[in-house]
DNA sequence: TTCACTGCAAATCATTTGCAAGGCC
DNA sequence: GGCCTTGCAAATGATTTGCAGTGAA
């Protein structure tokens, strides 16, 4: 019993082979893969591996309050296994999308009388690398 | 030449038929509506109208800053003409986005190194209305 | 006349669904 | 055995693209 396997199962997931390597993946690449980018990668280590997996393990862990969804790109779904209270932020000339470390509760606008439940911070502009390196013409929006 | 027509070539946008319903219908029409509701309010008046300028006018508007881009619904992309500055939120019980006033250049981190030109705040939860007509079982998420 | 704008049809592409096979308790 | 999980193939549905016709400067 591994340690991931055990993570799963505090959220009452279930630990398969599959949703081991999704989340071990979401956990140590930082880079809020698309599903897409989770099966190419693991699908050298497991190739029977489906597309319809990643995204339903992906949904579950969502569910399950296990992974983050990232609905900072437009284009796919996002996800994220870092819940620690952050934000995120998009560079739009490299397209890398980072953590920032933010307490999006203190943010919750007083005079709202309804119950929020979820937060959700999205930044984009020009990250620091790109900032000074800014001889590169490739944008990405 | 109407107030919407002054108001699109302040963007640098040419005021066509098309264009100035389109940006009228946001703009009476504060629910953050989809490509297709536009298209489908818009073809009572406009019969000749395509879902293809729809689509086309919006991207237009949100490039050049006359419109927003709403990302708070998963499914489909929305569109607010309100620029004030203002957070989002959904309701998860009867679905209504609504603007919240919110001066979001006051929550810029400040350690951070890089250049913010765009900042998102998407706030999910119940809204005051469903929260004390909690008698209907109508969920949208 | 030129070039932007429009609209139809077709294409694209992320995501979901139906369903059968496999595997775990 | 029964239920959960997986994976393939097909479906779905929002959005985009190609292209030809239209219209305005």
């Amino acid at each position: 019993m591994d340690s991931t396997s055990i993570y799963l199962s505090g959220f009452g997931i279930r630990p398969s082979i599959q949703r081991i390597a999704i989340m071990r993946y979401l956990q140590n690449h930082k880079t809020h893969p698309t599903a897409d980018e989770v099966f190419e990668a693991l699908r050298e280590d497991i190739p029977t591996l489906s597309k319809t997996t990643v995204y339903n393990t992906l949904k579950l862990f969502v569910d399950n309050g296990a992974a983050l969804y990232v609905g900072i790109d437009e284009k796919n779904a996002r996800f994220d296994g870092n819940l620690e209270p952050h934000t995120h932020f998009r560079c739009k000339k490299c397209g890398a999308i980072t953590d920032i470390p933010m307490n999006v509760e203190d943010f919750l606008p007083k005079e709202f009388n309804g119950d929020i439940d979820e937060f959700y911070i999205y930044l984009k502009g020009l990250c620091a690398q790109c900032k000074s390196n800014s001889n590169s013409k490739n944008i990405v929006y």
